[in-house]
RNA sequence: GGAGAGGUGUCUGAGUGGUCGAAAGAGCACGCCUGGAAAGUGUGUAUACGCCAAAAGUGUAUCGAGGGUUCGAAUCCCUCCCUCUCCGCCA
C-alpha cells in the first residue's frame, strides 16, 4: 500500500512511475488526494468538538466535586449537540477513511527506476545467462516420462486421491524432494538466514498483510469452516511474523528462511505447458525473507539474487536472470528478478525463482517498523525470494542429467540423497 | 466439546464512573556518584492521526476488538476474539 502523504507530496512522480506499470488512472490518484483532504478536514473538526466536550466534562467533574451542583447542571445543559456532532463527524470520518482505503489498495507499488517499460513477458530484460545448455542423447525424454520410467512420480495416483496437480512422489523421487529441501535450507543457513517452521494456514489479516488480499482470493484455497487460507507461499506466514512489530534498529536485517508446501488453485491454466511438474496445485519451496533498512534494500536484493544463482550453479543447471518489465511485475513489487532454468527436453525456460523488493509496500500494510537513528519509527523494507521451488528444479534435473545409464545426481546433492544415480 | 477465571504500557502489576495515557516495581536510556564497576541516586521511557513550513508545542484516539449507556468509561451493559485452570477427547 502506498502512503497517502507520499502521494500528496509527489503526485507527478507517482503518476509517472505508475505509468511504467501501465497503470494510467490519474483520476483515481486525484480521487485519493481529495478523499485525503476530506479526511483531514473531518478529523480536524471532530477533534475540535471533542476537545470542547472534554473540557466541559472535566469542568462538570470539578464542580461536582466542589459541591456546586447547580453550576454543573448549567454546563451539562449546554452539552447537547456536541455528542451528536461527534457521532456524525465520527461516522463521516470512518466512511471517508474506508473510501480512501478502498481506493488506496487499488494502487500497485511504484516500480524502481531500473524497471523497463513493457506489457508482456517478452519485454522482460535478460540480464545474464549462465551455464551451458546440455546436448541430450538421442531419444531423450521429458521429465514426466522419465518420472514414469524410473518410478519417481505418480501423477495418476495423485489424481485418484486428490486431483490433477497433486503428484505422488515415490522411491528416489520422494528422497530427492527431501534432499533438495535440506540442501536449500542448509545453504540458506550458511548465508545467515535462520530457519522458521510456520503454519500452512493463515487468517485473513495475514493474507492482507503481504498483499494477497483483497484481490487474489481466487488463487488461494480457503477453509470456510474456520475462515483460513492455505498458504500460496511461505512468504505469507514468514513475513507476517513481523506484522504490528516495531523492531530495534540493531535487529535489522532480519533474515529468515523456511520450507513449506505451497498451495495454489491456478484457476484457469491448462494445456501442454502445464504438463508434469510444470504447474502444480501443491509444491514444496524454500523461501528466504529479509527485513532491512530502506537504504540497504537494493544491495540486499542483489545479494539474494546472488544466493539463488549460487544454488543453480552448484546444481549445474543452466539459467538466466530476468529483470521483469512493468507489465509482468507483481502488484506489490518494486523490483523483481526471475530466475529461469533451461529445460533441455522441453526446450524452454522454466521459472524457478522470483526475488523481489517490496520496499514499504508490504510493511505499510503490516505496520512493520523499526526505530531509526533518530529514535523515530520508520517503515522497514521487505524482500523475499524462492531459494528454491522444487518441481521445476526436479524437472530440469531429470531432463538435463539423463544419460544412457540413468539420471545423474549433482554432486552437491549426493550427501543428501545418499545415491548418485537414478537408474 | 463442557464448566470456571481472566485479558491494562517492554514485563510484573494496581486501578469498579471524573483529578487515569493510566499507581508502584522491574527493565531500558541518559546523567550524578565511583579510580573503574556494582550498589545508590536523579531524569526520561507507547502508538497513530490531525494542526503547525518545521522543531518546539498542541488537539484527538487507543487499557483484547467492535458497539452501547453517560455531561464524563480502563471501570457499567451487549457482541465477538483470545488466554489460563479443571474435566472430556486426542497425534
Amino acid at each position: 500500500m502506498l502512503q497517502v502523504s507520499y502521494i500528496r507530496d509527489n503526485r507527478e512522480q507517482v503518476l509517472e512511475r505508475l505509468a511504467v506499470k501501465n497503470f494510467k488512472q490519474t483520476e483515481l490518484v486525484d480521487e485519493i488526494l481529495q478523499l485525503d483532504d476530506k479526511r483531514r478536514q473531518t478529523q480536524t473538526s471532530m477533534d475540535n468538538v471533542s476537545a470542547e466536550a472534554n473540557a466541559a466534562a472535566k469542568q462538570i467533574g470539578d464542580l461536582m466535586r466542589a459541591g456546586k451542583k447547580e453550576e454543573a447542571e448549567g454546563i451539562k445543559s449546554k452539552t447537547g449537540t456536541w455528542k451528536e456532532d461527534i457521532k456524525k463527524l465520527g461516522d463521516q470520518l470512518a466512511l471517508t477513511e474506508e473510501e480512501l482505503y478502498q481506493k488506496l489498495v487499488l494502487l500497485p507499488n511504484l516500480p524502481h527506476s531500473s524497471v523497463p517499460k513493457g506489457l508482456t513477458p517478452e519485454e522482460n530484460e535478460v540480464i545474464l545467462e549462465n551455464g551451458t545448455k546440455p546436448e541430450l542423447p538421442a531419444g531423450a525424454l521429458p521429465h514426466w516420462e522419465l518420472a514414469a520410467k524410473y518410478n519417481l512420480i505418480d501423477f495418476e495416483l495423485g489424481v485418484k486421491i486428490t486431483g490433477a496437480g497433486f503428484p505422488v512422489y515415490k522411491n528416489k523421487g520422494a528422497k530427492l524432494q527431501r534432499a533438495l529441501i535440506n540442501y536449500f535450507i542448509d545453504e540458506a543457513e550458511k548465508a545467515g538466514y535462520s530457519e522458521v517452521s510456520v503454519p500452512l494456514m493463515v487468517n485473513e489479516a495475514s493474507g492482507f498483510g503481504t498483499g494477497q488480499l483483497p484481490d487474489k482470493e481466487g488463487q488461494m484455497y480457503f477453509v470456510n469452516e474456520d475462515k483460513l487460507f492455505l498458504i500460496p507461499t511461505a512468504e505469507v506466514p514468514i513475513t507476517n511474523l513481523y506484522r504490528d512489530v516495531i523492531l530495534k534498529g540493531e535487529d535489522l536485517p532480519v533474515k529468515n528462511c523456511g520450507h513449506t508446501p505451497c498451495f495454489r488453485r491456478e484457476a484457469g491454466s491448462y494445456g501442454a505447458h502445464v504438463r508434469g511438474l510444470n504447474r502444480l496445485h501443491q509444491f514444496d519451496k524454500v523461501e528466504i525473507v529479509q527485513i532491512v533498512q530502506p537504504d540497504r534494500s537494493y544491495e540486499v536484493h542483489e545479494q539474494m539474487s546472488a544466493h539463488v544463482q549460487g544454488l543453480l550453479q552448484n546444481l549445474g543447471l543452466p539459467y538466466r536472470v530476468l529483470r521483469l518489465c512493468g507489465g509482468d511485475m507483481g502488484f506489490a513489487a518494486a523490483l523483481t528478478y526471475d530466475m529461469e532454468t533451461w529445460s533441455a527436453a522441453q526446450q524452454r525456460w522454466l521459472e524457478v525463482s522470483s526475488v523481489s523488493n517490496f520496499e514499504t509496500f508490504q510493511s505499510s500494510r503490516l505496520k512493520l517498523r523499526f526505530r531509526n537513528a533518530e529514535g523515530k519509527t520508520q517503515l522497514a523494507h521487505t524482500l523475499n525470494g524462492s531459494a528454491l521451488a522444487l518441481p521445476r528444479i526436479v524437472a530440469t534435473l531429470l531432463e538435463n542429467n539423463q544419460t544412457e545409464r540413468g539420471i545423474r545426481i549433482p554432486e552437491v546433492l549426493v550427501p543428501y540423497t545418499k545415491f548418485e544415480w537414478i537408474d
